[in-house]
DNA sequence: AACAAAAGTAACACTTATGTCACTTTAGAG
DNA sequence: CTCTAAAGTGACATAAGTGTTACTTTTGTT
């Protein structure tokens, strides 16, 4: 009953990551999404009334991918492991930090749906932060964690920890088991 | 010989470095600095040509006056000493890494003054690496730093542990505290 | 007082992005 | 085949920022 679309949503939530990343959010525009995905400006209207809306949804969009992907967090039994898994889930996201750092300077704007669109986006956060919450817990439970560092220090050294920036191009594999040591462990030698 | 200026080139960074936190780089703009100091557009344009040379200089002049602080390393002594001063000065001018990150959004334009500027930038940059470069040498032949971990990893961390938000509003001199202990020991109990 | 020179202003032309709307295209239902 | 409704287009008015320039204001010097 209608014509064929010339981009999947998934086409053009792939384009606009690539914009996000490449050019960040304040330069983000229609124009360079339409010459992306080689279709006219207009079109995207078609689907989204403008920037903040296209980009909220967006990033729900790889919220909930992600969050799926922690889920599985819980096939895990001890804490260790699990801290593991979430290194390891958190640098194959590596983008997700960043885009939960661009999500950030979204301005909390007038328009209703987009105010709508970010209290989703946040209510996912609430989601993600609850399922590390229970893994902290676990932590404090069997004593593995120091007592003195509080939760959302612990999680944001872990996020934060994976947009240090490898300047020296470092292997991955190495870069990640260094930032793991650091983090379970710190920097000194204890002896 | 001549007229009265209606305002610094100290209150120019000033308000430069407000608007830059407050709106972020891409939204800084010349009519936003204008009406913060309460003068006309057009003047700004007889100190700098455009928005990259003006917030490249401003850079200079705070990376300068980091620096500077920086400096006072020298006068400790012992590994631990200057690891605890840095990440006090770090504190003291958490704004720097957040500048830092900025800075790194400043496309490497066509203009030659800006290039220039950007070099300048890089190398002050580099003069900092260097301080730090020499302290974590310290570290190293004190054999108070694991080898495992490289050096850039090391002084990232440091940098990177504060820009993590405080959402909870936890007290700064328990904030650093724990900090300076995850960085030092890690997060994990060592029993 | 007349001037030179720097400081500041305000208007202009230009550029880039926005959101809308009348229009065309296309594919399936009847 | 025809009609319909969704998909897509291109032009328009609007808005905001840029950089330039002719102009005015102010101040110290001669």
């Amino acid at each position: 009953m209608a014509r064929e679309r010339k981009f999947s949503t998934d086409e053009l939530y792939h384009a606009t990551k690539q914009i996000l990343l490449q050019h960040g959010y304040e330069r983000f525009n229609f124009g360079l999404l339409a010459e992306q995905l080689d279709i006219s400006r207009g079109a995207i209207y078609k689907y989204f009334d403008n920037r903040e809306e296209l980009i909220t949804s967006y990033m729900q969009y790889e919220m909930k991918f992600f969050l799926k992907e922690l889920q599985a967090i819980e096939n895990y039994q001890t804490f260790n492991e699990k801290l593991t898994f979430l290194l390891d889930a958190i640098f194959k996201n590596s983008t997700i930090p960043q885009m939960i750092t661009i999500g950030r300077r979204i301005p909390t704007s007038g328009n209703s749906k987009v105010k709508e669109s970010i209290v989703q986006l946040e209510n996912l956060h609430i989601d993600m932060y609850k399922l590390l919450q229970s893994f902290i817990d676990q932590g404090r439970k069997e004593a593995k964690l120091k007592e003195s560092i509080p939760d959302s220090l612990i999680l944001g050294m872990i996020f934060q920890s994976i947009m240090i920036p490898n300047h020296f191009g470092i292997p991955p594999i190495e870069w990640i088991q260094s930032i793991k040591e650091v983090i379970c462990h710190g920097i000194l030698n204890n002896d």
